[in-house]
DNA sequence: CATCAGGCGAGAC
DNA sequence: GTCTCGCCTGAT
C-alpha cells in the first residue's frame, strides 16, 4: 500500500478521459475504487481529496507506476501558464485539473488507437477487453484478482482475421493484423521511434496500417509522451472552429498543446458545451 | 429508419 | 496535393 498527497490528480478525471481502454470504476464493495491493467501489472487505486492510495508495494509504485502516472510533471505549472483572457481554455482547465497525460505501453496504444477510430468508447473497450482475454497472457495478481496482458505483436499477427472480426473490430481486423505483422517483420521498429523528435516519430507511425494522423498523434501523447502533439478528433475540429476560428495557439503553448488537448476533449466529452 | 462514434485507405482528379 | 466515398457495428 502506497499513499500520496498530490495536487492535480483526479483518478475518476482520468479514467474518463478517454486515453486509457483498460481503466474502470469498481462496483459493488470496492465502489470508489478504480482498477486497471497497464505492463502486466493489475492495480486498485482509491483516493480522497488529495490522498491517492496505490493498492500496491513501493517497489512496484517506483517501478511502474510512478512514471505510468506522470507523477512528477508540474500539472499547476503547465495550467498556470494559460492566456487569461483565453476564458474557455481556462474553464476547460479548471474543470479537468486532475487529469494528467499517461505514459502507456506503446504497441497497445497502437492498437487501442486503431480501433478507436470511428467508434465509441464503450465499444471500444469491449474490443481491448476481447483482444485481451483471447490472445493476452492470463494472469493472477497478488490479491488473486485474475486478468489478462495485453496481446504482444506476435500474438496478434498470429491471429486469423475472421477470428479478429469476432473480437467486434469490424473493418479495423484488417488494420490490426498488417500493422502487428509489419512490427513483426521490423518495418517499423518501435524502440527507434523513442528518440525521435514528434514529427518524425509520427512520420513513422504513418507507415502502419490504419494509422492516420490522428492515431498517429494519439500514439505519440499517450505512449511516447511527445507532449506537442495535439490529436484532432470529433470534438476538438468542433471546438476549434467554435472557439479558435483564426487556429489555437499552438506558438504560445508549445510542448503543452497535447496537455490542452486533453483538457479541451474531456471538457467538450464531460462538461458543459 | 437515419445518423453518428475520438478516421482511414483507396481512388479520382 | 486535395477531395470524396465506403466501411463494421452498436447506440440513440
Amino acid at each position: 500500500m502506497v499513499q500520496i498527497t498530490k495536487d492535480c490528480f483526479s483518478i475518476s478525471q482520468i479514467c474518463m478521459s478517454g486515453q486509457c481502454f483498460r481503466m474502470d470504476a469498481l462496483e459493488g464493495e470496492k465502489a470508489g475504487t478504480v482498477g486497471l491493467v497497464a505492463f502486466g501489472n493489475y492495480l486498485e487505486v482509491r483516493q480522497n481529496g488529495n490522498e491517492i492510495c496505490f493498492d500496491c508495494t513501493q517497489d512496484e509504485y517506483d517501478a511502474v507506476w510512478n512514471g505510468y502516472f506522470d507523477m512528477e510533471t508540474d500539472y499547476a505549472g503547465i495550467i498556470s501558464c494559460i492566456d487569461s483572457s483565453d476564458t474557455y481554455l481556462t474553464a476547460a482547465a479548471q474543470y479537468g485539473n486532475g487529469i494528467r497525460i499517461l505514459n502507456q505501453d506503446l504497441w497497445e496504444m497502437i492498437i487501442s488507437f486503431i480501433v478507436s477510430q470511428q467508434n465509441n468508447i464503450k465499444r471500444i473497450r469491449k474490443c481491448i477487453r476481447l483482444l485481451c482475454e483471447r490472445y493476452g497472457e492470463k494472469k493472477i495478481s497478488a490479491d488473486g484478482i485474475v486478468f489478462f496482458d495485453f496481446p504482444t505483436p506476435r500474438a496478434l499477427a498470429a491471429a486469423r482475421i475472421e477470428d479478429l472480426y469476432a473480437c467486434n473490430l469490424g473493418y479495423r481486423s484488417k488494420y490490426i493484423y498488417e500493422t502487428a505483422n509489419s512490427i513483426v517483420r521490423g518495418d517499423v521498429n518501435l524502440q527507434s521511434l523513442w528518440q525521435m523528435d514528434y514529427e518524425t516519430a509520427k512520420k513513422e507511425l504513418l507507415q502502419l496500417c490504419g494509422v492516420g494522423t490522428k492515431v498517429a498523434d494519439c500514439i505519440c501523447l499517450f505512449a511516447l509522451h511527445k507532449t506537442d502533439a495535439f490529436p484532432r478528433d470529433t470534438h476538438i475540429n468542433k471546438v476549434l472552429a467554435a472557439r479558435y476560428p483564426d487556429g489555437f495557439p499552438f506558438g504560445k503553448y508549445g510542448k503543452n498543446s497535447g496537455i490542452l488537448q486533453q483538457y479541451i476533449f474531456y471538457y467538450d466529452l464531460n462538461g458543459m458545451k
